[in-house]
RNA sequence: GGCGACGUGGCCAAGUGGCUAAGGCGAAGGUCUGCAAAACCUUUAUUCAUCGGUUCGAAUCCGAUCGUCGCCUCCA
């Protein structure tokens, strides 16, 4: 299996450090607003990389945290005048609701920055302690200087990027791209006691400290967008290795981004959709489906109409789900049977090529047509086909990309259920009498209130619209 | 200014040295149907931004040009 590592710019051969044992860690989100659909892009996308390895039975210990205190947070309550904590825990509740409707599995422990200051106050310790930062007057800032790797994440260096210019200037700091441990607490700002008085983490430390608590000095992937590579990743690196002498990451991996009119979609330049509004809209499955068309490391341009077209893909995958769970199943012998290994060697080898998902989706739709193609050819289907076929939709779409589809057909209503048969049958008598008028009256009326259906020689079958 | 990514059919998007350039959406025609829908079939890139070069052979490697975007400041 291979990964792109942005580390080394070159897809390597995945080996764990302790397998059957993986660790994941995960930039998650500044918990002071709603997530939006960039960033569901992200969680997404990480959500099917740990989806594969546990599908290839990797034991995957997954950990992204919640950063629960930083300047966002305090400007946010202000303006709302509620705690630091009111805020945060509003936007936690709203994070894992979102995500719930996002199909994205629960990570083992989610961290929060305020649930681990002793370990964070232990590591800015260490780092004073072995020359790597300094404390003025209760500032302590990371001296990038001291550490000999920085930049190599990144493709930058020291020099490069101090003639850039574009650094905050600090009249504290020893060297404008020296970073904050450690930030003296303001008026009114929330604040936690250290050896270097009252004061909050900076960004980049939490990371570190939690990382190395939940999974060790060394882990096999850390996962965040691309603009988190610089200085955020690049930062994280200089602290944890310069503490621990030791490698930090393995494998690093970073996902592209959602664009709007070819501009990233963020925060700061306002061009953004929650995932909240977009879920409203939306199925979480073709939302799912449009993000795994497109690899994530490129970028996604996002609009209606491309989320439509996410939609009406997902709609043919679903028809060929509801066919087979209307057929009967056959037990004579000698019957055709359908080849499927190649289907899923496609699909994982696809996958295996750093979670290649657009090529793994072509193979699924590849099934899609073929087994359509069989089941017209054919009257009767054997067990073990439709099961192998049920097991191959299932263990691809759903425990792989996380895509639901058999869970429309479970939820029906029996009393719905019987309702429309009712209907059904109406119609066709309707039809053997040449009554056409009101056959298609009851499927138009039937059809505006989400309720499709469709002639076929066996009958009449119905669908309940996906919208 | 420094660093980096990208440019493939109407749209989206794989492929990154060698079988007929995946797949999805859209469009057109057809099979089926009372008509639809669904499904299937056919058509829709002699060509991969442009121009050169390397090679027996390039969308894929190299160079130049044009264009788009990102990072260097909080950001997924």
């Amino acid at each position: 299996m291979l990964i792109f590592n942005t580390l080394t710019k070159k897809k390597e051969e995945f080996i764990p450090l302790n397998p059957p044992k993986v660790t994941i860690y995960v930039c998650g989100p500044t918990i002071y607003d709603f997530f939006h659909i960039g960033n569901a892009r992200t969680f997404v996308s990480a959500d099917i990389i740990r989806r594969y390895l546990e599908y290839k039975n990797y034991d995957v210990m997954f950990v992204m945290n919640l950063t629960d205190v930083d300047d966002k947070l305090i400007k946010k309550s202000n303006e709302e005048n509620l705690p630091v904590e009111k805020i945060a825990q509003k936007y936690a509740e709203a994070f894992f609701e979102d995500i719930a409707k996002l199909g994205i599995k629960k990570a083992n422990v989610y961290p929060k920055a305020t649930e681990h200051m002793t370990e964070i106050i232990d590591l800015i310790n260490t780092l004073v302690d072995k020359g790597f930062a300094y404390n003025v007057d209760g500032n302590v800032f990371y001296d990038v200087k001291k550490f000999k790797g920085y930049g190599k994440l990144s493709g930058k260096n020291v020099e490069d990027l101090e003639s850039g210019a574009r650094v905050e200037i600090n009249e504290d700091k020893q060297n404008p791209l020296d970073f904050s441990l450690w930030k003296k607490a303001k008026l009114g700002e929330p604040f936690w006691e250290s050896p270097w008085g009252n004061g909050r983490p900076g960004w980049h430390i939490e990371c570190s400290a939690m990382s190395m608590k939940h999974l060790g000095q060394t882990i096999d992937i850390h996962i965040g967008g691309s603009d988190l590579v610089f200085p955020h990743h690049e930062n994280e690196i200089a602290q944890s290795e310069a503490a621990c002498n030791t490698e930090f990451v393995k494998y690093w991996i970073h996902c592209g981004f959602l664009n709007i009119n070819q501009e990233k979609m963020s925060k700061s330049l306002g061009n953004f959709f929650t995932a909240r509004e977009i879920l409203k809209r939306f199925n979480p499955n073709a939302i799912r489906l449009f993000f795994s068309q497109t690899h994530f490391s490129g970028p996604l341009s996002f609009s209606d109409e491309l989320l439509e077209g996410a939609e009406k893909g997902l709609e043919k995958i679903y028809n060929l789900v509801q066919r087979i769970e209307s057929i009967a199943p056959s037990n004579d012998s000698g019957l055709i049977t359908f080849e499927q290994e190649r289907y899923l060697f496609a699909f994982e080898s696809a996958m295996d090529d750093n979670f290649n998902t657009s090529q793994a989706l072509a193979a699924i739709y590849d099934f899609t047509r073929d087994f359509n193609k069989y089941l017209s050819k054919n009257e009767k289907v054997p067990v073990e086909v439709l099961d192998s076929a049920k097991k191959f939709l299932k263990s691809t779409l759903t425990d792989v990309l996380g895509i639901q589809v058999f869970k429309e057909a479970e939820n029906r209503n029996s009393k719905e259920d019987e309702l429309i048969k009712l209907f059904i049958d109406l119609r066709t008598k309707a039809k053997l009498e040449k009554n056409y008028k009101l056959a298609d009256e009851i499927r138009d009326n039937l059809k505006n209130i989400g309720v499709i259906l469709e002639d076929s020689k066996e009958g009449t079958t119905y669908k309940i619209s996906s919208k």
